[in-house]
Order: C-alpha cells, then structure tokens, then sequence
RNA sequence: GCCGCUAUCGUCUAACGGUUAGGACACAGGAUUCUCAAUCCUGCAAUCGGGGUCCGAUUCCCCGUAGCGGUACCA
C-alpha cells in the first residue's frame, strides 16, 4: 500500500519534467463568450485513410447544430493510435469535408495547420497536456503505473474466462494497483515499460441514471476497471483524452458514435476522479447495411459504398447526399424540404430527439429518389456547372464537350425543365452522358437505331418519313407543332402516336426520349432534316 | 459468457394511454401525354412473442426472442 505522500512522490517519479498543473492548463485556455443556448461542438475522427460516408455523416450534424446554435464548431484529429496511423489521413478528412461544404469554425485545417485558440486540435501534439493531468491523477492515488506485460495481461485474461468472469483489469486483478513505493522504484530503476492505470472506485454492483440526449435516460453500471490511461508509448487512450481536450476546448455536447456507449461509465469515472464538471452525450447510432438478412454496420472493409468516394465517382451530387443523410438524420427532412423549397438544408432545425435510437439503413433506393429531386430543382445553368465540376475529374470526353458547347448543352439541360413539370430523370452526374448523346453527332454515330419494324411495317415507316419531311418546318410553339403532326396523321389515316413514333426513332434513335419538339428545336431544321433522311435511307 | 441499448409496412419513420395505426421511398394497377420520365388517383403492406397494469396499451411494467454495440497499451 502507499501512502498520500508515496503517491506524491510517485508522481514526481514518473513525471519529473512535467511543471505544468491542471489549474495552470485551464488558465491558457480562457472560458468562452457565447450567447445562451450556443452550444460548442466537436467533430473528432481519426484518421484512417478514407472519407467514411459515417464522418461526411457526423462532420454535417456536428457544424448544423453548432451553426444553428450561434455556438462553435471543431474539427479534431484524434490520431492516439500509430500503429493504425496513414499517410495523409489528416488531409482526407479535411478536404473531404471542405468539398461537402461542412466546414468547422476552429480546429484542423491541413495536415499542419490548424485555427482557432483551444488547440493545438491533433491529438499527437498535446501529448504534454494529458502528462500534466496524469501527473495529478497519480499524485491524488485516482492513477498509477502498471508494469504488466502483455503475457501477463494475457494469462489473467484466460484464468478469467475459465472462471467465467468478467475479463479485464480490474479489483484483485489488477496487481498493480495497491504495490508499494518500493516495487514501483525497483521496476522503475530496471526502466521496465509501464502504462498509467485508472485506480477505479467505482463498484460494479451499483447502477446509476444518466441522460443521453439521443437515447433520452438510461441505466449504467458503475465502471470498476483499471483502465489505461497513458500507453507505455506515452500516447493517451482515447478514454483519458477525451475528457482533457472537450474540457479544455470548452465543448457543452458530446457527439460521438454509438460504440462509446458503453465506455460512458469509466467516462463518468475520469471527469469525477479529473474534477471535470461532467459534460451531455448524445450517442448517434451508426449507418448500418444488410447482409444475409442481418444488420451490420456499415464497413469500408467489406462495403464499397461506405466510402464517400464511391458516391462521388459515380457522380451522385455531394448536396443529395447530405439531403440523404440529413433525411437518416431527421426522417422530418423530407417533408420539410417539400415545404421549404427555397431554403438551404442547413436552416432545418435537427433535432437530437428525433434520431433513430438503433442503427439505420442505408438506403440507396432513396438516395437515388433523393438526389433526383435535388437536380431537378436546379436551373439548367447549375446543372451544367455540377456536370462539368464532375465530369473534367470522371469523363474527360464529355468534359471537352461541355466545355466547347457550354450553351447548346444549357439548352439540353433545359428541356422540360421549366414549368412545374420538371423532367427528372438525372440521378447522377454520370447519367448525363446518355442525356446528350442525341445532340452530339460523334457520339450519336455510335449508337444503333431502336428497330421498332415490328410495330410500324417498314413501308408505313418510309411513307410516314416522306409526307413529313415536305411538310416539315420548325414552328415556334409546341402546339403548333403538334397540330402539323395531327394533321398529317388524319391526312395519312395513320395514329398520331406512329407518326411521333417513326420521328422519335428517326430522330434520336430511341423509342424513349424527351420532349420531341424541343429536342427538334435544339437541333435545328438542318440536323433534323439530315437525320430524317438518313433513316428514311436506312428503312428503304 | 457478461454488460448495455434497441424493437411499428420491404426500407426510413409518425402517432398527450383513446387514430380506421399516418406519411415518404420502393412495388403493383389506373388516369394523362407524341414515347419515356414527370404528375394525379388507387392498391399492397406493420405495432417481435407471452404475460401483466388499466374501462382502454404501439405507448407503462415484467419475462422471453431477435438485432446492434461493448467487453484492448483501437478509435
């Protein structure tokens, strides 16, 4: 056992070089001025070497509410691990997020940069901080060094589970945790490795009541483990970061992920035993998928579609995604938006209640839904400027073409477009390739005719094709278009449909395609002309 | 195994303890249109099982069951 005074003089063992205290740290970091209900928010990832759609999910939650709030938001980089460390990671997150519009108002802005006064914002370089609070951890007997080694940890862990227990460090288990000054000193003198341990007090039989501000309240056991704290690396876990840097930083809610959930006790523990006032948790459930008829969370490992990039290459607008996700989010959203038309997603108000309290699927039935209805509510003009934005990264091909004929593609892009019909059939940016092949020669000569001889014999085709082409003319109105045709069909005693059918195919080559007279508008008399004879050739 | 959370149409979800259990997506049918898309209408489709409490339970309680998460010197 040791005494008050050993475990002073512990402290100062193991931290000989740390000068800094807990009251000294809180007095660089000056309280914030916030109007009331403003509420400071961090967003904290690690960086893994993707942009998971679950972080593009998170990033946009944590900057709406903080916005929304008049409060702030941060963007962290929580890197304690560096055996999982990745070349650039910092920098995916970042830009990743930049390019989805969230952006944070403190915290990482590239792999070295930062902003704002409450960092530094990367875990690896606040490694003095988390010293400075074991240091007075250990001094006040709440922490201590443990000198157990991996096979040690290994063979108790194994003695546990042949006695079914609970496995883990802690009570009797945790050997360490009661030695004297002596041992430690010995071990020290050796220069054994060693972790700082939690010295719990919590008793695993009592429960206590807490409120999650997604889960609402919920019953937890006191935590009674022996945790680390400080790795022999000197890195902190991320249970003994956490509460140093939101306290620090001045955070008033706690947004993290569902698998934390059961880490909220030993939490609970470290703000008591670090004199922390304890700070709300809202415990957001994950994106999850199906698989074989079961749930899963949504991994990159195994799932494509858990990395953003996958949404991006296929062309998916980046603002249906965050309408998607807003919609996982708030079910609400949608019929918000319908209600909102003008107004930008971040002015909806989310509301933590209102999250699913178990995991969601992912749905990309209703993304596609989703994303439809977002480009059909823009102008033709945005739609061009997205599809080119796209489409210079994805298919160069179509980017030239875009670039070269940036106003006869508005004008593609306008069709049925005005009015309150709107024409939605752009899912995503690469779906507008097959949108302009019709208009575009060098991509027209590549695609066959639809053969619709089954349909219309060959000789109605021609006789159709003949009467037209002398009547044919380019009248200003769509009515007065159809009119001409009608009045053809009644002359020729055929169907109007037939008539729009053999123009259809002659036109486009499909028996599927917009608004007739307005594509025969965009393309004018002469390409219209020359494509009617050259199918009036073929049918012959 | 132990601990915790969760449970409504296929999916996302709504419903002060009293509703015909509502909406959206998907799906099916119909209307409309020069085709398709869009639009409009209609349909299909759910309270996990068992016990309580209550005049009355999707809602509260208990027991099962299932799913998810945790059980690391990972986050």
């Amino acid at each position: 056992m040791r005494t008050t005074e050993d475990n002073v003089v512990l402290s100062q063992l193991l931290f000989p070089d740390v000068v800094e205290t807990p009251q000294s740290m809180f007095g660089k970091y000056p309280k914030r001025e916030l109007p009331d209900g403003a509420m400071v928010l961090r967003f904290a990832p690690s960086p893994t070497g993707f942009l998971h759609i679950g972080t593009v999910y998170m990033g946009m939650i944590n900057t709406i509410i903080a916005k929304q709030t008049k409060g702030v938001s941060i963007l962290r980089i929580e890197d304690t691990d560096k055996n999982r460390e990745i070349e650039n990671g910092v920098m995916t997150i970042v830009e990743g997020l930049r390019n989805f519009g969230i952006d944070f108002d403190e915290g990482m802005i590239g792999d070295n940069q930062s902003k704002g006064e409450y960092g530094p914002y990367i875990q690896s370089k606040r490694l003095d901080i988390y010293k400075v609070f074991a240091k007075d951890l250990v001094s006040k007997g709440y922490a201590y060094p443990c000198f157990m080694t991996e096979q040690e940890l290994e063979n108790i862990r194994k003695e546990q589970e042949e006695k079914k227990l609970r496995t883990g460090c802690y009570g009797k288990w945790a050997t360490w945790r009661d030695r004297s000054l002596e041992d430690v000193k010995a071990m020290l003198e050796k220069d054994e490795k060693f972790v700082i341990r939690l010295y719990s007090t919590g008793d695993i039989e009592k429960s206590f009541n807490m409120m999650d501000l997604i889960k609402g309240y919920v019953t937890l056991r006191e935590n009674d483990m022996d945790a680390v704290l400080l790795k022999s690396d000197g890195f902190p876990t991320y249970h003994f970061a956490h509460p140093i840097d939101d306290i620090l930083m001045g955070i008033t809610l706690v947004t993290r992920g569902d698998e934390w959930f059961s880490s909220v006790p030993l939490h609970v523990e470290l703000f008591q035993k670090l004199g922390f006032k304890q700070i709300p948790y809202a415990h957001f459930s994950p994106l999850m998928k199906t698989e074989n008829g079961s749930k899963r969370k949504l991994s990159k490992r195994k799932d494509p579609e858990a990395d953003v990039q996958y949404y991006i290459s296929k062309g998916y607008p980046k603002e249906g995604v965050k309408e998607y996700l807003l919609n996982i989010a708030n079910s609400n959203f949608y019929d918000w938006k319908i209600q909102n038309p003008g107004k930008s997603s971040e002015e909806f108000a989310l509301r933590l209640d209102k999250f699913n309290k178990a995991g969601s699927l992912f749905d990309i039935v209703k993304l596609d839904d989703m994303c439809k209805n977002y480009i059909a509510s823009l102008s033709a003009e945005q739609v061009y400027n997205q599809a080119l934005t796209w489409v210079q990264e994805y298919n160069k091909e179509v980017a030239d073409i875009l670039k070269e004929n940036k106003d006869y593609c508005i004008q593609i892009f306008g069709i049925e477009r005005e009015g309150p019909k709107v024409r939605k059939d752009i899912v995503k940016y690469s779906d507008i390739k097959e949108q302009l092949t019709i208009f575009f020669d060098t991509m027209f000569e590549n695609i066959e005719y639809e053969d619709i001889s089954g349909i219309i014999e060959s000789t109605k085709q021609k006789e159709i094709l003949e009467k037209y082409l002398k009547v044919f003319e380019i009248p200003n109105s769509v009515e007065t278009w159809f009119e001409g045709v009608k009045k053809l069909a009644e002359e020729m005693g055929v169907k109007t449909g037939e008539i729009a059918m053999v123009l259809r195919v002659a036109i486009t080559k499909k028996t599927k395609s917009p608004d007739l007279y307005q594509v025969i508008s965009i393309l004018g008399e002469d390409k219209v002309r020359e494509r009617l004879e050259k199918y009036l050739g073929k049918v012959i």
